[in-house]
DNA sequence: AACGTAATGAGAATTTTTCGCATCTTGAGT
DNA sequence: ACTCAAGATGCGAAAAATTCTCATTACGTT
């Protein structure tokens, strides 16, 4: 029940709030804009504000729920968190995004932070590439 | 002398472009926005028109000149390419860009790409962090 | 020096995101 | 369950970042 988890993370549980994460943690895509939140929720019905999108996703972010990247599409893309860490490898040609994790990058990331004085609050590496799918139809 | 260096890279040496790209090589800040390089420009006397700075840089990363960089900040960051690789680790509190290039984590960033059947391309790694300075004065 | 092509400038247009404010909800207290 | 204040939402306007249009200008080749 997402209104639960949303009084847990210190947050109302208003209606629009409520929609959204469960439409998150229904969606089968994983990365989403909050454009593409908005159109994907309104074709369902759930019809919310797109600033409404905005602020909650903000929120959202801000509390843990989700986490904001910036590929290279000049937008924020969202994701929810299901715990685990990992990083991302994202296909240029078709857009696919796939996950991953490596502890080695991972502890080489806490040294390299330690040792230029930085407390590290966070990291993002993103690998660009061309998927298995798109090479083999060039 | 900068004309050079265009026509090599393939592109018409203007007036506009020589200028940019002097303006970058003789800055002492590395890593700026479009509107940073319009404005430092301005100040400086060599006034070159917003769209053509976006058009210039856009450019100058297509030939290598320059790299893009994604952030936080909303918008794209550029820095002028000086050869060696490496990724950054960037103050949440004063901005502040450090340098680093890490082998272990180039080596392992290509492993991952070809496990995963991607063909490699580019990569972003940023680490975020609070800087040795902010740390002290909070 | 002349010419064709490509580049520039200025502002309009797009895109992405935030803001302002009137209205409506939520959750705490009765 | 009912009331109320604080906070949230919706909508359109506003910002911010970037691209586009198109008339004018500059490169560099002849």
């Amino acid at each position: 029940m997402q209104s639960q988890d949303l009084k847990k993370a210190g947050l109302k549980a208003t209606l629009p709030r409520v929609k959204i994460l469960n439409f998150l943690e229904s969606s089968k895509v994983r990365h989403m804009s909050a454009e593409d939140v908005y159109k994907a929720m309104l074709e369902s019905g759930d019809d919310v504000g797109l600033a409404t999108i905005y602020r909650v996703l903000t929120q959202f972010e801000s509390v843990g729920l989700v986490t904001r990247h910036h590929f290279e599409e000049g937008h924020s893309v969202f994701e929810l968190n299901l715990g685990e860490h990992h990083d991302h490898i994202v296909c240029i040609k078709c857009g696919r995004i796939d996950e991953f994790y490596d502890a080695t990058i991972e502890k080489r990331q806490r040294e390299i932070a330690a040792k230029n004085g930085f407390e590290m609050t966070d990291h993002a590496l993103c690998i660009y590439g061309v998927c298995p799918d798109c090479r083999d139809q060039k």
